[in-house]
DNA sequence: TTGTAGGCGTTATCAT
DNA sequence: ATGATAACGCCTACAA
């Protein structure tokens, strides 16, 4: 049989007799040909078929966020009908130097997603850039080229912080994020550098109700953390309510308060952000902000379809929207 | 410059004088060209430096799982030096016929892990031997050839049910994994198949020690699922102990138990399977059988590592460990 | 140390 | 409807 007769049977873009279909189907068995070369297919094509999702940290820890897991479910579904396989990427490169990692440079991937910003991020676009494959940013900043998918974190958060406001409360304390690479959980002060946009964004977001409100930051956004971070606060002075800047914090938080005695939301009110649902914290339900989590996944995969169409593909942001559940009340007499 | 010579320049495997280096690295920036293309580099070398990861289920759901997220970090070490990337690929192909799908048939992968078991391993098994290419099972039974990441679940599970009846409960209910893909949440009658080994194997273990125990099967290893099951549990009879199969489910259960009025562990014992960290539990500490988690991922990775390198794997069956928590004690009265 | 040539397995083009 | 052929970009003997 031909080599050109064959492929046309196992790719079936040009009709071929029934006929040759099976002798060529006889020979491929015979011969144990199982259908084409991945790789060879891709160097012709030009194609891999792959999307890279590049992280900043170990997959053990980016995977506990609820946010991200669906991020990364949305964005499977819409490169899905590309052909596309997501490939894990570590951020680690600059580091101690295993010299075969696989990275962003090496890898044969169609185009990538990046998620967050670190220091780094600015390198590893130009990489991408020089080699010609399309990127889009999720919450963070690509420059003026690169798709960005963004949240109204600063409109969302003030949101929820009127809520608050609205309710009555002026003795807020806020919980945020880390702010920085280091992760030193602790009370924010002024001279303190927010490298973390989001976390900046959020706290701005905040402080547009709550001015002079203290914020105190985690080291990581997870129950544990939120509930460490709320003894902390909780040890110094006992505000009427908490702001968090996402759920599983407000959730440790919420222990934190019942812990020392407290009744949510009679004595303390507490917020979310993100809108997950936290796994074990029935019977309460968070007052928060639901972010499109898969949404923004979902967005950024068809961003990069676009950009592989040769078509345009616009930045996009989403929006959030307040969600009232029974963790906060009128403060207390 | 020669073809060859940059060829040299950029892998670094043959010495190279420092005047061509830099005459032909300035060359290459004034081309823009920025190294080699995977595409075509993995097709000469026969390599793509991809491994692939296949999963049953929403890459959302299965990430919630902290055991399989500590496992693919493992794995992720393991593969690292390998110059290995993880490809996520969903096991759908089957289902609703979206012709594109990323697939085990079509992916540029060098080698493959598969995560438990499902109807349809017994097919990707044979397209990977026919493909050539190298695969190991974690958890799940993938015929002689192929090695197997495993543990040793019913032994875990009679130990820790050995401690339970050594402090001397004899009423004891089973709280289990899900038993088949449908996931119906319920008493597990004597006519139920088992379809899920992990759920039937744990469930024999803690069989040795309680042969006449009832078991619950929960919809899903969460702690939510575990809460449900936990009152339909204690709905219909308060037992001295549950043994969960595992740590989410336990938290659930010891949840629907403080609803229920009772205390962790005077009025009734709780253990749990995994050792993994829930996040929020505190201050209980479950007992439970750790199981090591990250350890398996790594292990799997250095099984394929080790076929690619034309060496044998052997299947590997790890041992969970007994850790004593401040969820049991000696049934009350 | 540098250059030359062949082939990895496809797919697209073109001619039959 | 089918078959011949070139090119995708690289790596690696081997020759110079």
């Amino acid at each position: 049989m031909s080599v050109s007769t064959t492929s046309v049977v196992f790719s079936g873009k040009t009709p071929v007799s029934d006929a040759t279909k099976q002798k060529v189907l006889a020979a491929a068995a015979a011969l144990g040909y199982t259908g084409p070369d991945p790789r060879a297919a891709s160097l012709r094509l030009g194609r891999s078929g792959i999307v890279g999702v590049v992280f900043q940290d170990h997959l053990g820890n980016v995977f506990l966020d609820p946010v991200v897991t669906q991020m990364m479910d949305g964005l499977a579904d819409a490169v899905a009908p590309l052909g596309a396989g997501l490939l894990l990427l570590r951020d680690d490169e600059g580091g101690a130097g295993a010299p075969s990692e696989p990275s962003l440079r090496t890898a044969p991937i169609d185009a990538a997603v990046l998620i967050g910003c670190s220091p780094r991020m600015r390198e590893q676009l130009e990489v991408m850039q020089a080699r010609g494959i399309p990127v889009v940013v999720i919450e963070g900043d690509g420059g003026s080229d690169v798709p960005r998918i963004d949240l109204d974190n600063r409109e969302a958060q003030r949101e929820v912080a009127q809520h608050v406001r609205g309710l009555g409360h002026t003795d807020v304390v806020l919980l945020t994020l880390p702010v920085d690479a280091l992760r030193t959980p602790g009370w924010i002060t002024d001279d303190r550098q927010i490298t973390n946009p989001v976390t900046g964004t959020r706290l701005a977001g905040a402080r547009d109700a709550f001015p002079d409100a203290q914020a105190f930051a985690a080291r990581a956004s997870s129950i544990d953390e939120g509930l460490a971070a709320g003894r902390a606060i909780l040890g110094s002075h006992v505000p009427t309510a908490v702001i968090a800047q996402s759920d599983l914090l407000a959730a440790g938080m919420i222990r934190a308060a019942e812990e020392a005695g407290l009744r949510v939301p009679e004595d303390i009110s507490v917020t979310g952000f993100d809108g997950v649902t936290v796994d074990g914290l029935a019977p309460y339900v968070l007052t928060t902000m639901a972010q499109p989590a898969n949404d923004k996944g979902r967005a950024a995969g068809e961003a990069l379809a676009a950009r592989l169409d040769g078509r345009d593909a616009a930045s996009f942001r989403f929006t959030c929207t307040f969600r009232m559940g029974n963790t906060t009340a009128v403060p207390r007499g």
